[in-house]
DNA sequence: TACAATGGCTAATATGATTAGCTAAAAGGA
DNA sequence: TCCTTTTAGCTAATCATATTAGCCATTGTA
């Protein structure tokens, strides 16, 4: 006994179930198991048991996925660093399917402190888009389009949902272009 | 006894409780409760169960959306028809929060006959693409990319994702537009 | 009318989450 | 060192829901 748990493993151990057998198998009694301890005491560590701990999860989730990001922008400006912070998502949800539905299911209906987990992210896109020539107005715009895009693409990327042969990174790469070509001519519309 | 109830009305029925309620609290105990019959005997309707509820009500809720788009379409042509796609795509997600929700939670980690449902909706876009001077290649692009932001974007909107006050409708626009206009700049540089 | 299929029911079982209450190990201070 | 408190585990019991088995009335049809 006295197996020496605490919070943080218990969340890196449940992020990679998650990942290997998606978030709908991450019981408390698997878990559990794993860890080498009985569900009941799991308890211990999150009072609110289930529902607690995928609210971790999502914060746990959302946290790295910030620091993935703010890593790829480095040393990078304008276009580069928007298409690295977008690869750098994407790559994270690839490699991480379980925790990146875990960021998106928990609270589907209650969304504070979510809204508070996805706002690093959202810091990184304003720092990056502040290089170029936008009003605030078009950078809000823009950063929930490269959001809903993101996350969308991604998630029917993981689950298999894009069934024509056709390279997805292709895609992945000509819609970011795309977009970002629409970005320029707002910019040419501003220099006007 | 003898309800009378079949397969469509029970979908029907599970689809407002997901409206109302949100798919994860669609349980058969409370579906039944709704219907006036015992959860037991849901099974005469669903072999499979639950499971096999949740399956019905991804197929449902595709097969809802596609007709929508559909309709949306016609007597428009290129931008106007692309518009109102998304536009019927995104109100059919807002005025069905629950239904929606079902079409990404099923089957997230088996996705066959996701694939199958989606094809509805993918054909519609491929018919509107058609008036544009796009190669085939560019064509499943620009349909992954829409499909990608429409997902993602109505998805974080139905949860209350965006938090700035900022108007999203305005958002959803903006975002529309200049995609529009990425594709724009394509075919000008087919033209040459 | 007989009789097969249907759609409902009750009762029993299984699985998983959760709670209550117990206890040994660890931590820390006199 | 010894006492005390807290912590992190355990067992046993409870609850909720899904699911299965088997019974029975209604319906619809030869």
């Amino acid at each position: 006994m006295k197996v020496g748990l605490d919070k943080t493993t218990i969340i890196e151990m449940a992020a990679n179930m998650a990942d290997e057998k998606g978030i709908a198998n991450v019981t408390l009694k698997v878990l559990a198991a794993e860890l080498g301890v009985k569900p009941s005491s799991l308890y211990k560590h999150f009072n609110g048991g289930l529902g607690e701990l995928n609210k971790e999860l999502m914060l746990y989730g959302w946290h790295s996925l910030e620091i993935e990001i703010t890593k790829a922008a480095i040393g990078k400006a304008k276009d580069d660093a928007i298409m690295a912070i977008c690869y750098a998502y994407r790559n994270f949800s690839a490699g991480h399917k379980g925790l990146f539905e875990a960021m998106q299911w928990y609270n589907m209906y209650r969304s504070e402190e979510h809204l508070q987990a996805t706002q690093g992210m959202v810091s990184v896109f304003f720092q990056v888009l502040d290089s170029y020539e936008l009003s605030e107005e078009q950078k809000v715009h823009i950063v929930r389009m490269f959001r809903g895009f993101l996350q969308g693409f991604s998630s029917i990327e993981s689950h298999g949902g894009y069934g024509n042969p056709l390279s997805i990174n292709d895609s992945f790469d000509f819609a970011l272009k795309t977009i970002l070509n629409g970005i320029h001519d707002l910019q040419e519309g501003m220099e006007k």
